[in-house]
DNA sequence: CGGAAGATTTCT
DNA sequence: GAAATCTTCCGA
């Protein structure tokens, strides 16, 4: 509880929240056990403003960005290409559809859980990408719209990540965006061994 | 109301 | 390199 950041952590500008990210636990318990892992990699989505944001330029707040609209620091999930679920978590203030996806996790706890729910036993495949994790983690459309603050799937603070070790890159598989596919919007750690 | 496209993964 | 697979969104 203590170890949580709280919403204001959130409110802050995306990029900022993407970047403070890397480093950080997300964690999910269920019924079956906790699973959880260091973030590694994060993008940042910044709105109506983004070509490639789900919230760009979309006039009413309905359907699946609603919760983007809302307040900072609750689940946005959603299934992409109809097999595969993608974690994002809302920033900024309400009224501010931003969000920073989650496309990568380094393993920590409940592995065992992981390689399971994976169909896999080697861990660096387990949660190294968007889809990936959610599968690891057991987040699905019944997580949309939960409160990381208080639920079952919730983010606390981990280790830090010096600036020398993160990489800032364009986005990925976005290049329906225009000029906004090459945007340093990316915030991945670097394979340094950090972890190892 | 129909069609197209997608913030991916996995296998060949 | 291509298929799998279905919700969401936009145009008509």
């Amino acid at each position: 509880m203590i170890n949580k950041p709280d919403r204001s952590f959130f409110d802050a500008p995306t990029l900022q929240v993407a970047r403070s990210l890397l480093g950080m636990k997300l964690c999910r318990r269920t019924s079956e056990g906790l699973t959880a892992g260091y973030i590694i990699e994060t993008e940042g989505y910044l709105g109506e403003d983004d070509k490639a944001c789900h919230s760009y330029k979309r006039r009413s707040p309905d359907g699946r960005t609603n919760i983007m609209y809302g307040e900072s620091g609750y689940a946005y999930v959603y299934l992409v290409y109809g097999m595969y679920y993608c974690f994002n978590v809302v920033t900024r203030p309400s009224g501010i559809p931003e969000a920073v996806l989650v496309r990568a996790l380094f393993p920590s706890d409940g592995i065992k859980l992981m390689e399971m729910r994976r169909n896999t036993g080697k861990q660096k495949a387990l949660c190294s990408g968007p889809g990936k994790l959610c599968k690891a983690l057991s987040i699905d459309k019944s997580c949309y719209g939960l409160d990381l603050l208080d639920s079952e799937l919730y983010i606390e603070y981990g280790i830090a990540i010096p600036d020398i070790a993160v990489d800032i890159t364009p986005r990925i598989n976005i290049a329906y965006a225009g000029e906004d596919a090459d945007k340093p919007y990316r915030f991945v750690i670097k394979d340094t061994g950090i972890f190892l």
